[in-house]
DNA sequence: TTGTATGCGTTATCAC
DNA sequence: GTGATAACGCATACAA
């Protein structure tokens, strides 16, 4: 495979110069259609392709967009992603994703890359939303909308779902289900997420002027199907008499999880333990008991996302804007027996 | 936010020449400690960034690589791209993951958009590994390994797992179980997986004497949960003297909706119907009841599709290698009552 | 050790 | 309608 072709190529083979080539690329009008045959006649017998590199050098930034994200296995963010690359096609962009998997030193190199290769504007679900690293990609000028976390200032824009009302939702409708002790399973608490879910669930509990013993805190070291295993062996471990008649879990993985523990150990759902998951992903309905759990507009995140962003780029007006969406729960059988 | 700074900005800052300044940058050891730090103090004070469009368009080719995969929702591909990603780090590039989302014309936008790039190699799960687009991008002087699937020629490198030996590992052990009547699940045909892992189980089959109409086969419209809910019915439905004993599933989603089905109609696994999946993704073992799966070497996949896409770019005596991985039996509950 | 000059491929401006 | 030329930012060969 020699040297790949280039304009001054084209031009040589159809006998025109550089400047026509380049005009049958960007401005076919202004050329004639004998000598634009001509010249896309050449393009194809080299096999002529752009050079994107040389492209983004003269224009100053490039035609990419990238989402980084944390867990590619979750498939809340793959949904996320989806949203972001459909609104990125409209925009005649492509969507790169890259996956940091929870660890920061990755995020940081992707970051890094990514601000080198002067991209329009990434779309980050961070590691920790206050890491100094965000505010460096913002310093080297490319714009960065933060996705489904928040931070406590307004220093980028952001999109998210407003998980103190989810919380909220989720324990009010347990309570309306007649519950009255309830266990929230989830952790650990340095995700803003868990917290914001708990404090939602804590207000309502508050509200319903229940004891506050009866709303039972089970940690969790992560947000996976196998912890939420472990949380129903400890939830089930409760005596009798004081073991909660449902859960609410910090998201859908967690509550699968519980799930799957309390159906091996023949237990029923929600005879035995009524489960609100969260997040609302595909498996949540389709599994064996399907699960209420509370819906975030998740590609609508990533949709809104990727207009920020490209209003950051674009508009020498902008101003950071803090989107938050509302949540909404959705009941199925794993509450209403 | 004003245009980024350049080296030749941070030259004229550090009262050096541009040369120096690249220098420091390339080779730290041919310049003095004293005008280092000059140097290295200008790019702290104006933020100075590389442009990586200029260094690519420099050196030729950039230091991406891209995976470009058909579903970011199956564990399995994102496993292949977390062995892929870190033999990219080991070589000090990037890896971004392009969903095509099973769709030839996403597809083809972001392979097009990767050769403008000048990417160094681009690892593919192609909607359709023998689609003209493939053979382009060679064309055009991009290194391109097939991923997870295999064409009759040996035009590309691929990497690849022997489904037929899996196929035949799945029904040798459910023969070895003592079952007499099995359903393979899984669909459509035109997925070269699944007719071969259909084949290695004709095989073990017709290897073990028992009649042929005692392999039922149970077609899906795709490999997803919802499909293996829908099969669980179909195949729960046939009278009980015909009905299979045990069931052969062309990926473990499939396994799983299965699983599922069986569960909420009150039949067990393995007592009422043994269960076999195919790839052995994390939720297999984490299922309610844990299934025996064929695993298949998903990182390894990645880990060696890099390998031979690097080697594609800088060897010039490369020659093309059709890798196949074995696949193996991992048994568990659901086979194993 | 440091500085100068050249070219990578593209686009856009300006003559012709 | 077409052609010559400069500029984008960087890396390197070569000169000083």
């Amino acid at each position: 495979m020699a040297r790949a072709s280039s304009v001054k190529d084209v031009a040589a083979l159809a006998g025109v110069s550089l400047g026509t080539v380049s005009n049958v690329l960007n401005r076919p009008d202004r050329v004639s259609p004998g000598t634009r045959g001509k010249v896309e006649q050449a393009m194809r017998d080299l096999g002529f392709v752009r050079n994107e590199s040389a492209r983004q050098l003269r224009a100053g930034h490039s035609r990419m967009l990238a989402y980084v994200l944390l867990d590619a296995r979750n498939p809340f963010f793959t949904d996320v992603a989806e949203g972001a690359e459909r609104a990125a096609e409209a925009a005649d962009l492509s969507l790169f994703l890259c996956h940091s998997d929870n660890r920061a030193s990755r995020e940081g190199d992707y970051l890094a890359h990514l601000v080198e290769q002067r991209v329009q504007g990434i779309l980050v679900t961070p590691v920790d939303p206050h890491a100094s690293v965000l505010g460096d990609v913002r310093r080297n000028g490319t714009p960065l909308v933060i996705v489904d976390r928040t931070r406590d200032d307004d220093e980028f824009c952001s999109v998210a779902v407003d998980d103190v009302l989810g919380g909220r939702l989720a324990v009010e409708h347990l309570l309306e289900q007649g519950h009255t002790r309830v266990a929230f399973i989830g952790g650990p608490a340095t995700i803003g997420q868990v917290r914001d879910r708990l404090e939602g669930a804590r207000q309502a509990w508050a509200e319903s002027g229940l004891p506050d013993d009866q709303l039972v805190v089970v940690p969790t070291e992560g947000l996976t199907v196998v912890e939420g295993r472990s949380a129903g062996e400890r939830v089930m471990g409760i005596g009798r008499k004081r073991r909660p008649t449902a859960a609410f879990c910090a998201n859908d993985l967690l509550a699968l999880g519980l799930l799957q523990q309390l159906s091996t150990a023949g237990s029923t759902v929600p005879g035995d333990l009524a489960i609100v998951g969260y997040d609302d992903i595909e498996y949540a309905s389709a599994a064996a008991v399907p699960l209420t759990s509370v819906r975030q507009p998740r590609q609508e995140l990533g949709r809104r996302a990727t207009e920020l962003v490209l209003d950051e780029a674009d508009n020498p007006d902008h101003r950071h804007e803090q989107v938050v969406f509302t949540p909404e729960l959705v009941a199925r059988r794993s509450t209403l027996g």
